[in-house]
DNA sequence: AACTCCACGC
DNA sequence: GACGTACGTGGAGTTG
């Protein structure tokens, strides 16, 4: 190794330094991070600067030390750590293990003495050392090969102490500097030294003799009140240099091996940055990481081909499809790249798309693609005729199933994370917002190839780590059918009544008005409803209403407020129905008019199956997730979602309890157990064993707030949630999840046993193997710990759940096929599957769809599915 | 363009 | 006891 650094930093004195040179700053939460984001910068510095090779940030352990044992009252009188300043260094550490610096403390010693120890052993092993530290005492270990760095003023400018910067100082060697202090005392560590002698006295007496001993052997040499002092305060002035000498021999339980740096992954420390809220920090990382390495890339020959040849279209071949548009429904597609053992090619899209070989080589099953995101690549072909067949691996959805946090933009970013390079971000080449445009065509080949070549390395390596993980099933058999599934469904689309929407907007239009009207009368002017901002003031300061929850930026007006004031004054009522049908009117009538096909009269959803934490799906443009259900007049928008064809119906089937029921099975509870297999209704027989009632004595409000609780434990929620569902205190809610434990042993052992596992390995895994890793688990802050344990018992019921309805769809799509059934699957709303339908095979699906989806795993408690249908979605309840 | 607030589904 | 509390998507208003 060429040179070997050490940067040890006195992490307490740092601290305090960060704390007193900055502004009280507080975060969103209202925690105080001054002394974080001091430390922060001080440490980005130092990093950048010095490049370390081995580092590590030593703390204070507790209040006493050894230095205790010589004199009792060291660094007493020393005003006590303000709380604004303790609570910050959860965080400081928090931030160190992100980054990947070590950090030691060590009972009965001070930092200092780490940092002498190892910054000795460090210098005899060939080291270069700097200290980093706000306290000048650090000075006396300064030496050839170690510089101390103290703060000036400010918290970024430092003093360098190197032996020559001492010698200019004061005169004195570093090692003098402790005979110095045990002169001289040292008031801000309680240090006496010789009453009277100050720093001027004290550097004259060293310069004549060297030591602290010296000068107390040769007294006799002196005269007057000094020699008196000195005479009289000897005993002090001994103690005071042992109470000012770091601990060379500190008997440290880590070497310098240990505290090896290998540099930090910015996508670790950046959530962290976010939940401190530094802000031109994050800034700061996002473009320094973009433009602190333009990263000579390599230069990466390939062919731009003006003639599609049969070396291009070859199995086991990487595909690249540059689908333009985000909604890749009916997108431009900008062009192709392939690469296979014969070489890298370009495919303009014209040239491509006029060719029979490379149709054919698309639609070959056999000839297999690597591809990123192979739904957007075999949807947006299949609207430009292309039915893409033979994909192969999904990079994306691998990287998806390995660790769902790591959001993905492109192949660029895919490829950062796995130490590849050579990709340009998506970003770089097109620009954004209104200013991207397609490159010419040079630049897009090349920008085509090296995501072709990235995605060729990625395949490996993800491949890999998928088997490592025993998650290439989960992989394969699942997800990757699934897409295509999902691909089919969005591709063929769901009918909307077009006019019966417009019917229904034209008639919220008129309600509106006349509310919009009556809620300006009643106020006494005119505002706009839909303004929280006006919608305050006029509530809480025009009306006096009182102001029950206050947002960041003003007063809540959020639906709970309101209804507890509604009985104060007849607008609130109104603005609530306003509210609601403005909803209706702009999300779902407007919303869903927008994004209709004027030709077909479809809406074309896009399914993110790469994107929840859970296992889930997500739907946008339109989200078909999310249609009304719950109150009627909602409700009334399903009547717009039709079969696609005359007479057909719409058929829906859903999961009964589905989460609950896999709790049952992984928790293997007994009497939850009991409860499904005597298909008991499960809120109701909640209600019986946490109210201690017969069935019959189950109130509706009993079975109202059991299923309150079941809703917790299905979806995670706190104490706090509870509460704030039911409407009753956090204790109340506390001890009803107390006493749902109590009756359900087997779940309250699984929420334990599955927190310390999480803990142990770091993730949970769902029946299919899905992963959700929970760093947060070993935090030393309570909210992230609290959340992630939430997290670690839910998500495997939830996300097993997800597990289960997608086996389900693939399934059932290969049941349609194989029957030659008509009926299409349209959507997936978490745990339902919509179908349309033509009426000869309503009876088959009745059969059919119940028994595939109860069947597509087997658990130890049965799973049911209900299903109905009718005309329009509406009807399929 | 990016934020906040609010509301819909599971 | 702290502290802020399931996952998503989308619209309107506001701010920069």
């Amino acid at each position: 190794m060429a040179s070997k650094k050490l940067v040890l930093i006195d992490g307490n004195s740092i601290a305090y330094r960060a704390f007193f040179a900055l502004p009280l700053l507080n975060n969103d939460k209202g925690v105080h991070t001054n002394a974080v984001y001091g430390f922060t910068m001080i440490l980005m510095r130092i990093l950048e600067e010095e490049q370390p090779t081995h580092m590590l940030v030593a703390f204070d352990a507790g209040k006493t030390t050894f230095r205790h044992k010589t004199y009792s009252e060291y660094k007493g009188g020393r005003q006590k750590t303000p709380p604004e300043l303790s609570e910050q260094f959860p965080f400081i550490h928090e931030l160190l293990d992100v980054y990947k610096i070590p950090r030691y403390q060590l009972e009965n010693y001070e930092a200092d003495d780490i940092i002498g120890t190892l910054s000795k052993q460090a210098e005899e092993d060939g080291f270069e050392v700097k200290v980093i530290s706000g306290d000048k005492d650090l000075t006396q270990l300064a030496s050839e090969h170690v510089t101390i760095s103290i703060t000036k003023k400010g918290i970024t400018e430092v003093d360098s102490y190197t032996p020559e910067f001492v010698k200019e100082k004061y005169g004195l060697t570093p090692d003098q500097i402790i005979d110095m202090k045990g002169l001289m005392g040292d008031s801000s560590d309680n240090i006496p030294g010789v009453q009277g002698i100050g720093e001027k006295t004290a550097i004259k007496l060293l310069k004549e003799y060297g030591t602290v001993e010296n000068v107390l052997e040769s007294l006799d040499q002196l005269k007057g009140k000094l020699k008196e002092r000195l005479e009289t305060h000897r005993e002090d002035a001994i103690m005071s240099k042992e109470l000012a000498t770091i601990n060379l021999n500190t008997p440290i339980t880590i070497s310098i091996d240990d505290i090896l740096y290998s540099g930090y992954n910015p996508q670790e420390v950046l959530p962290v940055f976010r939940e401190l809220g530094f802000k031109t920090l994050i800034d700061k990382f996002d473009t320094g990481s973009e433009t602190d390495e333009p990263e000579e890339i390599e230069e990466l020959p390939f062919v731009a081909a003006e003639e599609i040849t049969d070396e291009m279209l070859v199995d086991d071949s990487i595909f690249v499809v540059e689908v333009w548009n985000e909604n890749y429904h009916r997108s431009d597609i900008a062009g192709f790249a392939i690469i296979n053992e014969n070489g890298r090619y370009y495919l303009p899209f014209g040239l491509a798309m006029d060719s029979g070989p490379f149709r054919k080589w698309a639609e070959n099953e056999h000839m297999r693609k690597t591809v990123f995101d192979a739904k957007r690549s075999i949807v947006a072909l299949k609207w430009k005729g292309i039915e893409l067949a033979g994909v192969d691996f999904d990079v994306l959805l691998a990287s998806y199933i390995l660790d769902a946090s790591q959001t993905v933009e492109d192949v660029a970013g895919i490829a950062k994370m796995k130490g590849i390079s050579g990709a340009r971000t998506d970003e770089s080449v097109y620009s954004k917002g209104a200013k991207r445009k397609l490159p010419e065509n040079d630049v897009l080949g090349d920008h085509l190839v090296r995501k072709g070549e990235a995605l060729r390395k990625l395949s490996k390596v993800l491949e890999k780590e998928l088997r490592e993980n025993d998650q290439y099933e989960l992989y394969h058999d699942l997800e990757m059918p699934l897409a295509i599934i999902l691909g089919k469904m969005e591709a063929i689309g769901v009918k909307v009544d077009v006019n019966k929407l417009k019917e229904m907007g034209a008639d919220l239009a008129q309600q509106l008005q006349a509310l919009e009207n009556k809620i300006h009368g009643l106020a006494g002017e005119s505002f706009n409803i839909n303004s929280p901002k006006q919608l305050g003031v006029i509530l809480f300061e025009k009306l006096e209403l009182p102001p029950v929850k206050k947002t960041k930026t003003g007063y809540s007006t959020s639906a709970d407020v309101l209804e507890k004031l509604a009985d104060r004054h007849e607008i609130v009522e109104q603005i609530l129905l306003y509210r609601q049908l403005g909803k209706l009117q702009s999300t779902y009538i407007e919303g869903l008019l927008k994004v209709v096909h004027e030709d077909t009269h479809k809406v074309h959803t896009r399914f993110n199956q790469a994107l929840t934490q859970t296992g889930r799906l997500s739907s946008t443009d339109p989200n078909l997730q999310n249609i009304p259900i719950r109150l009627e007049e909602g409700r009334k928008i399903r009547e717009a979602f039709v079969p696609s064809k005359e007479g057909w119906v719409i058929f829906a089937a859903d999961y009964s309890q589905i989460e609950l029921r896999v709790l049952a099975h992984i928790a293997q509870d007994k009497n939850l157990m009991e409860a499904f297999r005597n298909d008991m209704d499960v809120h109701t027989k909640t209600a019986m064993d946490v109210f201690h009632v017969e069935m019959d004595e189950v109130t509706s409000n009993m079975r109202r707030q059991a299923k309150a609780v079941n809703f917790g434990i299905v979806y995670g929620i706190s104490d706090y949630g509870l509460s704030q569902s039911l409407g009753i205190t956090r204790k109340e809610a506390s001890e009803f999840i107390s006493r749902y434990l109590e009756s359900f042993d087997g779940v309250k052992e699984y929420m334990d046993d599955i927190v310390r596992d999480a803990k142990q390995k770091g993730y949970v895994s769902t029946l299919l193997q899905r992963r959700r890793y929970l760093p947060e688990i070993t935090s030393r802050n309570f909210n992230l710990r609290s959340f992630a344990e939430r997290t670690a018992m839910n998500t495997p019921i939830q996300g097993s759940a997800a597990d289960i309805i997608k086996k389900a769809m693939i399934d059932m799509a290969r049941e349609l096929e194989e029957q030659g059934l008509q009926s299409n699957l349209l959507l997936q709303v978490h745990d339902e599957l919509i179908f349309e339908a033509p009426p000869e095979e309503i009876e088959i699906l009745k059969k059919l769809v119940p028994q595939v989806m109860e069947h597509a795993v087997e658990l130890d408690v049965p799973l049911k599915v209900d299903y109905a249908y009718g005309d329009s979605w509406y009807d399929a309840k």
